[in-house]
DNA sequence: GGCCTGGAGGTATACGTATGCATGTTAGAC
DNA sequence: GTCTAACATGCATACGTATACCTCCAGGCC
């Protein structure tokens, strides 16, 4: 049913081999020869069967990308330029959306349908990089890391955005400040968190358990656990949150309160999507770029492809930057410190 | 290198065909072999090549997505429920994103590693699906269609949508109206300004040029028209939005400049995302099930895969409705009407 | 003028799976 | 006890491409 390589072959009068060779750029046919190919394969409207290439070849020019939730406003900005990148590399980008990598079924990554994997939302400790490792199916961890060492990963410095965020806030002056991180079971939560902590201890701050709030880097997240806050016999002046997307959460929250930010509330996010600095929200946050990381992940993962399975991992990590716009001031002089 | 049904099958000593033949639950397969067959393939982590599998079965399961931009908003609420709708089908996605449906390469589409392509941003008179239908790819248009007949498609009524909203724009006494539309290129952009055209002609309301932008379905749109809006001598005191994307950069411009909503401006946008119903924006918009239609593209489309491709196009069009939020109120009376 | 070199293309085959057909074995029927 | 049918499995092959290897031919060199 299908047009063939054959059907070229006979149509130019040459033999199917050639045509494979012609359209394979090979330096051995004639210029004449390859020019009544091409004519063939027009005429014919030929193209390639994948299938066949990729039996012979032992490769399929895709990339497989798993993420938890697409809907989360955050992950387009990493898959966009993602895609962009390993396109510029002649991959293609299948998407694996599942809960969480342990409902990912393996199977799909590892029957040869994908020449590698790019890994956004690993928990630590996830027994899916293990799995692909010992399947030798290059992989590389974008913005999240399952743990050190465990992988190429293409990630941001979580612990200095949380020290930059804990400094910032300090240097205002509050001494009333509040968390809302994302899981323990994630680098970024994790790293966030604990820079958060250090640079507050620093300053001689504590946090204590009814001020730290965790959940998922969601939108109700932030929104929740904000709710909860303003609801505190003596609320915070400031609040960390685990992304920009909790902070978006919050600032809702807040906005639904009837609390102003800044004046009676700073709120700091972190990644600096786009969203954050529309007007409506102008919030300040601890930036960095994005795109760079989707491409730096895009570049371990195809030179790990090229190259030996064998060689250590690489870590690239970008530096973070406060980015500040309006939801950050000195604390109010209502507000007792 | 890889481990191959063969290999299985002489750990299991069965033959090769055996070996796939209790893999895919041949009833002629004896119990005892099958169990001997799964042993041996849990023995070696054997998973079957889908390279070999596609070439003989001529089959991929897989779906390609064409979008062009995963960044907006509003295409991860229709691809998160694409995916799932794909995936009980047993089909795998794989996304295509480049700015315009003529970018995208059609042998990509038509090499046959794609069993079915999903359009969600094809322009009116778009290339792509005739070529699809000419190389006889099964395809479905999900939200936007290229024209009417052209293919499957799943899409909301979006002239009644513009007719909702101009109903109750002037039900609230607006006299002075502006519309910032989708592109005259898409269908939803062109039938939405229809509906709402005609409505607001049946109440005896124009629509003058200055009153009237255009522009991509995205928050710039939206933020860069109502600028121009709010600049004129005599600023509308409604403004009806191509979509909710599309209204926020609108409603942030409005914030930006001190304008009051609803008090001195109404809005209303369309989809009804669920950024809309954010505290912030609040938006009254047309909503519609974004969930369903999703899932009605993948049915149409696993459909068209399975049964003949003479048979007519289908259409789904579900109706939308007003879900009235807090963007819109009766025109202000220091306004002159 | 024989020999060698290199260019151009053909021949044969492999990739891993699924399936039509042939084969062998066993049990049931008479 | 032979014949047959049904069942379980093996054999052969096809899917469409890429590539190692071989062949053929022309031209240059001595």
């Amino acid at each position: 049913m299908a047009i063939t390589s054959r059907d070229v072959a006979r149509l130019a009068g040459v033999s199917q081999p050639t045509v494979s060779r012609a359209l394979r750029g090979d330096p051995r046919v004639a210029a004449e020869t390859r020019a009544r190919v091409e004519s063939a394969v027009a005429a014919l409207g030929y193209v390639p069967s994948e299938a066949g290439r990729n039996l012979v070849t032992r490769t399929a020019k895709r990339i497989g990308i798993v993420v938890s939730d697409l809907t989360n406003p955050f992950y387009p900005h990493l898959i966009g330029p993602l895609h962009d990148a390993l396109e510029d590399h002649g991959y293609r980008m299948m998407v694996f959306t599942e809960p969480s990598d342990s409902q990912v079924s393996v199977g799909q990554l590892v029957d040869g349908s994908v020449d590698g994997v790019v890994l956004l939302t690993s928990d630590v400790g996830s027994a899916l990089p293990a799995e692909l490792s010992r399947r030798r199916v290059p992989f590389v961890f974008l913005n999240r890391e399952s743990g050190p060492g465990v992988g190429d990963a293409a990630v941001v410095d979580n612990d200095l955005g949380g020290r930059l965020a804990a400094k910032h806030f300090t240097g205002l002056g509050h001494r009333r400040i509040a968390g809302i991180f994302g899981p323990q079971t994630t680098s970024t939560g994790r790293d966030r968190e604990m820079g958060f902590r250090l640079a507050l201890a620093d300053a001689g701050i504590g946090l204590s358990p009814e001020l730290t709030h965790r959940g998922s880097f969601e939108f109700d997240t932030g929104h929740r656990a904000m709710r909860e806050l303003l609801a505190l016999p003596s609320p915070p002046t400031a609040v960390f949150c685990g992304n920009d997307v909790v902070a978006i959460g919050a600032l809702n929250a807040a906005s639904a309160a009837g609390v102003r930010v800044p004046d009676v509330l700073s709120l700091i996010g972190f990644d600096d999507i786009p969203m954050a600095s529309w007007e409506v929200f102008q919030l300040t946050t601890i930036g960095h770029d994005l795109n760079l990381m989707a491409r730096s992940a895009a570049e371990l993962l195809v030179e790990r492809i090229k190259g030996s399975s064998t060689e250590p991992p690489r870590r690239i990590m970008s530096r973070p930057h406060v980015v500040e716009r309006s939801t950050t001031a000195p604390p109010s002089p209502r507000q007792p410190s």
